[in-house]
DNA sequence: TTCTGTACTGTTCTTTGGTACAGTACACCC
DNA sequence: GGGTGTACTGTACCAAAGAACAGTACAGAA
């Protein structure tokens, strides 16, 4: 299936989101009428060109017969649809296409904050949180945390570099950061981040960042 | 909000169906050709009619100018949806509707065994099994259990002598049935319950059932 | 250079589809 | 017995909307 151009985009966009505010398709003149064509025939065109591309279906005859396909119909939906996020690919931001492995059908409106995305928790060092290896837990982005709250740290894996996500709770004290496991066995220390290092100390910071805090889980086995 | 009649509630469905089917709502006389009318004003009049009762609202002047209304778009996708059920009212059978508080929008199948309806858990009878007060645990509706298993138990609340759910792992030697909490203080017992009580003895037996087996839980708070 | 695709304007034709008006029949309620 | 609501038939009108045809302009590929 080839891609669509901007324009095309742009249009398909709107037909999602007329579907979604008046319940119906729009009509070749509600698509010139929004983007200022002055002829319906330019409007005609596009979805002629998006139906050859595969994305819509025009139904011949059919006022308003403009059927989104299978594939599009589900991302109309991703409003009750939460993305888990895998790896991290570098330089992308955390809920780029690349880095989404599955999407749940959870309404993100139910955890509270809201939930932007899933991540499945790997290791047991949250576990006095009551938060267990293979548990899900929704992450609300945002890029600041306050003290003792539980947040979701994008850093490098210490052996392949990677970036990854993982679970703390987070203690800030002037520049100082503490990320704190919450599992008591002497395997699980907490992490030191100075924000501000002595001058003349080559030594690189850990390249850390808050994608979100901890918004509560799921646990899809009995 | 009234209401509909049998031949109504059949012309709301149609509505829906076609929805699903095609993308987009039904005309008039796409109404009247599949419950043969012979004018489309028969059509016409009983959109009015569920218009008037609230169900839909119809946008005049539009080419299948019909919306569902919020709680009927909804309805749609009860497929992805669970019923959370509260207190549970005599003689009902548990996912009856009265006893449905709340339906909540995650999609049944994501929980292994599949959920059939929530439960908010109460107290800490479970804490060892890291299932906390406030979580909503995933159940699987079935009769019966494996030793070991944590159960959704429906019996009477020792005071108020009304049904309630409650979740204790379950054991079975023989005619013994163990309900076990896991919670080692002292204040948590095991609940023993004999199918078979000796001939002659009039005590009566605890009204005791199995509803579901645990299947995940959801926590919604950070 | 020609061909193909995108991105439109402008006009015309015809069908689709909403809506209004006039009836009929039946059931239920006060 | 009259009013109201449901459940239709039948006719008619006209705006809404799809579809076809003829252009213009530009950009990139063969």
């Amino acid at each position: 299936m080839s891609d669509l151009t901007q324009r095309q985009t742009e249009i398909l966009d709107f037909i999602r989101s007329q579907l979604r505010e008046t319940g119906f398709p729009p009509t070749r003149e509600d698509i010139a009428r929004q983007f200022g064509f002055s002829s319906k025939t330019g409007a005609q065109d596009h979805l002629m060109a998006i139906a050859r591309k595969g994305f819509i279906e025009l139904v011949p005859g059919n006022a308003r017969g403009i059927r989104l396909l299978k594939e599009e119909e589900a991302l109309l939906s991703h409003q009750f649809e939460l993305p888990l996020i895998g790896s991290i690919a570098a330089g992308t931001p955390i809920t780029a296409e690349t880095n989404v492995d599955t999407w749940l059908r959870i309404d993100p409106e139910l955890f509270h904050p809201r939930a932007d995305f899933l991540h499945r928790v790997a290791g047991h060092s949250m576990k006095e949180a009551n938060i267990l290896d293979g548990d899900i837990v929704g992450i609300h982005a945002q890029d600041d945390a306050d003290n003792g709250q539980i947040v979701a740290a994008v850093m490098p894996h210490p052996k392949t570099g990677e970036d990854e996500i993982t679970l703390k709770r987070y203690f800030r004290r002037g520049k100082k950061i503490t990320l704190k496991p919450e599992n008591s066995a002497p395997a699980y220390k907490p992490l030191e981040i100075d924000l501000a290092p002595l001058d003349g100390d080559s030594q690189e910071q850990t390249p850390f960042r808050i994608a979100g805090v901890y918004a509560g889980l799921i646990r899809l086995r009995g």
